[in-house]
DNA sequence: TTTCTAACA
DNA sequence: TGTTAGAA
C-alpha cells in the first residue's frame, strides 16, 4: 500500500500539518509512525477517515462527537452516523436560534440607546439578564424521560388504557385533532413530539403530508418503521429544526406537558416561528382546564386511592389550560378549546393572517 | 528539506 | 488550531 508523508497529504486535503496532529492527538486517527525519525505515513484509508474528519468539522461538528461517528463508521452502523448527523443538523439550529434571540436583545439595546439619547446601562443589563434566562431554558431541555428505552413499548403501554390511566382516550384525542385541524390536500404539517408516528400516521393516511420531529431517536425509529414515506428529524419544542414559514399547520400531542410552563411559551413561539401566517396550531395533551380543576382532580385521584398515580401526574408539568389560551389570545389567534376527560384537552388555534410575526 | 515535539498564543 | 523554536 502507498502512503505518503504528513505535508503531501495535508496539501491534497487542504487542511495544515498541524490540524492533521492534532486529530491523531485527539485519538481520531493513528497513522503508522516511522521507527527512526518518527515520521507519519498515511495510507489510503486514513485519507480516506480524514477527509471524513474535515467534512464533519467544516460543518461545524466538535472533536468528540467527531469520535463518536467515526466508531460508528468503523462499526458499519451508518444509521447511527445519520443520527449524528442530524443530531449535528439540530445543534446548529439551536445555535441559529441562539443568535436570533442574540440579535432581538441587541435590537433592544439599540432601540433604548435612540430612545434616550445615551446608554443607560441598569436598563441594559436588565434587558440583557432577562434574555440569559431564556437561554438557559432552552439549553436545560434534554430527554429526561428515558423514551429512547421506552420506544419499543410505548405503543403497547399507551394503548392499554386502563382507568385513571393518564393515556384515558388516547386514540379519540388524536382522531379529534385530525379533524379539528381538518387538513387540506396540499397542506404540509409538523408533529412535534411525533413519538411513533401515531397522531402523524391520521394525517398521512389521508394523504397529507406532515414532517415529525422528537428528541429520540429511538422513537423516530420505530416512527419510521411505521411510516416509511414520513420525513422526521431530531429536534424538540425550543429549537425547531426547521426554517421560519413553513407549514400550514403544527400538531403536537402527549408532549408539551414535558416542558414547564415557562418553556411551554417558548415552545408556543417556536411553533409560531415556523407557522405560515394564518396557519393552524393543534395541541392534545394532558392538562387542566384551571387550577380548581386541577384540585378537584387531584381530590378524586387520592379518594380513589390512586395516590401513585397522581403522583406520577405532579412529575410532570399539565398545563394550566386558560395559560395556554391566554398566550393565543395575545398573539392573534382564534382558539378553542375541547375537553376529552377531565385531564385530557385539545387546543384549537388559527392565526389571524394579518398578525405580524414578531 | 522535512518532520517532530512542545509551549505559547 | 496557528505559530514558533530547537532538534533530529
Amino acid at each position: 500500500m502507498r502512503s505518503v508523508q504528513i505535508k503531501e497529504i495535508a496539501n491534497k486535503l487542504q487542511v495544515s500539518t498541524r490540524a492533521i496532529r492534532w486529530y491523531e492527538q485527539k485519538g481520531l486517527i493513528k497513522p503508522h509512525k516511522e521507527e527512526g525519525n518518527g515520521y507519519r505515513y498515511f495510507t489510503e484509508s486514513e485519507a480516506w477517515r480524514l477527509q471524513t474528519i474535515i467534512s464533519l468539522r467544516e460543518i461545524g461538528m466538535p472533536i468528540p462527537e467527531i469520535q463518536k461517528v467515526l466508531a460508528e463508521i468503523d462499526a458499519g452502523d451508518d444509521q447511527d452516523v445519520l443520527y449524528y448527523l442530524e443530531l449535528q443538523r439540530s445543534a446548529m439550529f439551536s445555535q441559529w436560534i441562539e443568535l436570533q434571540s442574540m440579535i432581538k436583545t441587541l435590537d433592544g439595546m439599540i432601540g433604548m440607546a435612540k430612545e434616550k439619547k445615551e446608554l443607560v446601562w441598569e436598563d441594559i443589563h436588565q434587558l440583557v439578564d432577562s434574555a440569559k434566562g431564556f437561554r438557559e431554558l432552552r439549553k436545560n431541555w434534554s430527554d429526561r424521560w428515558g423514551f429512547d428505552r421506552q420506544a419499543a413499548q410505548y405503543d403497547e403501554a399507551v394503548l392499554r388504557e386502563p382507568e385513571f390511566n393518564p393515556h384515558q382516550n388516547y386514540n379519540e384525542a388524536l382522531d379529534l385533532t385530525c379533524q379539528l385541524v381538518d387538513a387540506q390536500t396540499g397542506e404540509r404539517g409538523l408533529d412535534i413530539g411525533t413519538g411513533t408516528g401515531n397522531l402523524a400516521g391520521r394525517f398521512l393516511a389521508k394523504g397529507i403530508e406532515v414532517a415529525g420531529i422528537d428528541q429520540s431517536r429511538e422513537m423516530l425509529r420505530q416512527c419510521m418503521a411505521k411510516h416509511p414515506q414520513m420525513e422526521t428529524k431530531l429536534g424538540n419544542f425550543l429549537a425547531i429544526p426547521y426554517l421560519d414559514e413553513q407549514f400550514d399547520f403544527v400538531i403536537t400531542s402527549y408532549a408539551l406537558h414535558h416542558l414547564t410552563d415557562e418553556q411551554k411559551l417558548l415552545a408556543l413561539e417556536e411553533m409560531q416561528r415556523v407557522l405560515k401566517p394564518g396557519g393552524r396550531i393543534c395541541i392534545a395533551d394532558l392538562m387542566f382546564e384551571s387550577n380548581e380543576k386541577r384540585e378537584a382532580v387531584r381530590e378524586r385521584f387520592l379518594a380513589a386511592g390512586r395516590a401513585d398515580v397522581w403522583a406520577a401526574i405532579e412529575d410532570e408539568y399539565y398545563a394550566d389550560r386558560s395559560l395556554l389560551l391566554a398566550w393565543f389570545a395575545e398573539n392573534g389567534y382564534r382558539a378553542e378549546a375541547k375537553q376529552v376527560n377531565d385531564y385530557l384537552h385539545i387546543l384549537y388555534a388559527q392565526r389571524e393572517p394579518e398578525s405580524n410575526n414578531a
